[in-house]
DNA sequence: CTGAAAGCGCTTACAG
DNA sequence: CTGAAAGCGCTTACAG
């Protein structure tokens, strides 16, 4: 390695590592010869009269002793610290990563840290996350991920939420949950029904849906939007097309291989996000199977990578990083004692290579599945 | 919408949404009929003797109450909270949000909240997001992106990175930074180096870098890398074709344009990052410059989208998820009293569809570039 | 404009 | 095994 390329490296003294205490309110008082009351309103209220000459005093002394707050104390007298918690399924997956950063782009403005905690949809990772915010006494929580269906983990949930409520903070849904509607997000079952009726349009009727996991709020709105879009063309509604999946790649490349094994032809296949799409397609590029020639292929997010795979992913966008930042706005609306209206923003279908009109044979091969 | 199809729904019942101070340590003492000594050694201190009629009677009460203790009374009396800070550059690039997952998945185990924030690479918002964790006491700070070359940033972040150790918190470097190596990372040259030599293995011998910002010091590692990688395959270093750029992919899509521009003729294309290599690659197919054919084209890091798009592209793979893990086992013995060694993790080529034998004729077309 | 004092919710020597 | 009391670092009526 190109060691000694770099001039400064000789001129890094080390860190001394020594435990020492960082300077509180009591000792810039005592250096600026004032009383902890003075000093506290000189560095944390602004608008607070204090004289010129001791102000400076003041901020001499904080200046010198390197003084920053401890946001502890301070939190411990407010009903709840600047802190926003977003609970994610994951935040490897880029619908996640890309609402916190709408988070944070908002939340920053604010000086509110965000904190990120991926569940993976485990019950048990969830509460303690919310617990551990509630403890923290997090001034929001935004729960990013849809809503989970099991009935302890929302009993547990309602408490934990109203207590998090009662002691002042603003609690937001970006997604279908237990209790009802998000607080800002868009209408699944919309977007997915526009899908649906593009494809229409394109001439397929034998649409299969990866529908991702039913115990989801959300996989179930995108499942009725399914319905709805073949109710409203007609077509009728075959369960044998309609599976149910994870929500990652791995499940889309399965849920083609169930589709092959079934005896029901198709000529499109619609995920109910675009990670099931991807893992769609690459499964059936490996089978040789051409898309869109012999099957047209749909996801749900527009996440970043489904403009970036060949061929260019047919998607329904979601305005994610909106969805974050309003979601902030929501929860900074709540917190002012406002009671801001619900925001349900639009969806937008985005038509790439991966669809066409229908091969004119629909496919059902006759393959045993690889695995499962 | 599917209305009504959900029965649940109506059984719902109104949270109430009344301030409602949470239940403390001295609600559950006088409701067991206890000292606060008592309750809080049966709710914290799980292993301190207390008679076992006591005990019960006291998680009786806390149970009644929904007792939660106070993080932020806890964490006035400890030095720090269980929190680990997670300093990222973006956390939609997906090196990052991998990164963090890994921490996530360590923390999580050590019962620590991760807190994640982007700074974009602005030395103000490092710095405030570094000053904020400070004053919440973060147990653990750990700086995932590279540092900066901004002597103003480095000389207020030591300052604050004393202070962080001086209440007796851990800090971890993930990346080279200013003050020297990372504590956990991979050889970042080495890497780059291997990726050249792999290239000219495959006949190249012009082959053109995308470096990064310069001011970043990984950036610089791995033009180091490049440098080395050039001198010990005896190939001379055309400083025309060391590009600075970005670090994303329009960046790389811009870089393509300035190549095709020079009058340097290239085969192949060694991105310092895996998103310059995708956005090269976009370009390159607009203009309709086949890849490998024409050109080859190679990346660092191996992100998911590597594997996806088309041509897949040949990359250096990065154990992300293990560095934010072993990161935070470095911050965990740390703050063990251990003194842990640095750990370098090995990196491992990945040749996929994006590189071949170079073409007959060097690229290096006489054409307008189309922005910038 | 300034200060003495109480108190936020917890834990922990110290004493019994 | 249990409790009274001090104290972590701050802010904020309250009094002057």
């Amino acid at each position: 390695m190109a060691v000694g390329d770099d001039p400064r490296r000789a001129a890094i003294v080390p860190v001394p590592v020594l435990i020492r205490p960082l300077a509180s309110i009591t000792d810039v008082a005592k250096l600026a010869g004032v009383s902890t009351a003075t000093a506290s309103r000189v560095v944390s209220a602004a608008e607070y009269a204090v004289s010129a000459t001791t102000r400076e005093r003041v901020l001499e002394a904080a200046r010198t002793l390197d003084y920053v707050p401890n946001a502890l104390a301070r939190g411990l007298l407010k009903s709840y610290i600047p802190v926003v918690g977003v609970i994610v399924h994951d935040i490897t997956d880029p619908y996640f990563s890309e609402v916190v950063r709408g988070v944070e782009d908002a939340a920053s403005g604010g000086g509110f840290l965000v904190i990120t905690c991926s569940s993976d949809r485990v019950p048990d990772r969830e509460l303690s996350y919310v617990r551990l915010l509630r403890s923290m006494r997090a001034g929001a929580l935004i729960f990013a991920g849809s809503g989970l269906d099991d009935p302890q983990l929302n009993d547990e949930m309602r408490r934990h939420i109203a207590a998090i409520r009662g002691y002042g903070a603003a609690v937001v849904h970006l997604s279908p949950h237990d209790a009802g509607e998000p607080d800002v997000g868009v209408d699944n079952a919309a977007g997915v029904a526009s899908m649906v009726e593009a494809l229409v349009g394109l001439g397929h009727r034998q649409i299969a849906f990866l529908g991702g996991p039913p115990r989801l709020h959300v996989a179930r709105h995108r499942r009725d939007g399914y319905r709805r879009g073949l109710a409203s063309a007609g077509i009728p509604f075959d369960e044998r097309l309609a599976l149910e999946t994870g929500f990652n790649r791995e499940a889309g490349a399965r849920a083609v291989q169930e589709l092959l094994a079934g005896d029901v032809p198709f000529t499109a296949i619609l995920a109910a996000n675009d990670l099931l799409a991807l893992g769609a397609l690459e499964r059936l590029q490996e089978l040789g199977i051409r898309v869109p020639d012999d099957v047209s292929v749909a996801g749900f997010d527009d996440i970043q990578t489904a403009g970036l795979v060949a061929p260019s992913l047919s998607t329904v966008r979601l305005p994610l990083h909106e969805i974050g930042r309003l979601g902030f706005e929501f929860a900074e609306r709540t917190l002012a004692g406002d009671d801001p209206p619900r925001r349900i923003l639009p969806t937008e279908i985005v038509i790439r290579d991966s669809t066409a009109a229908p091969a004119r044979v629909a496919l059902q091969l006759e393959r045993a599945p690889r695995d499962e």
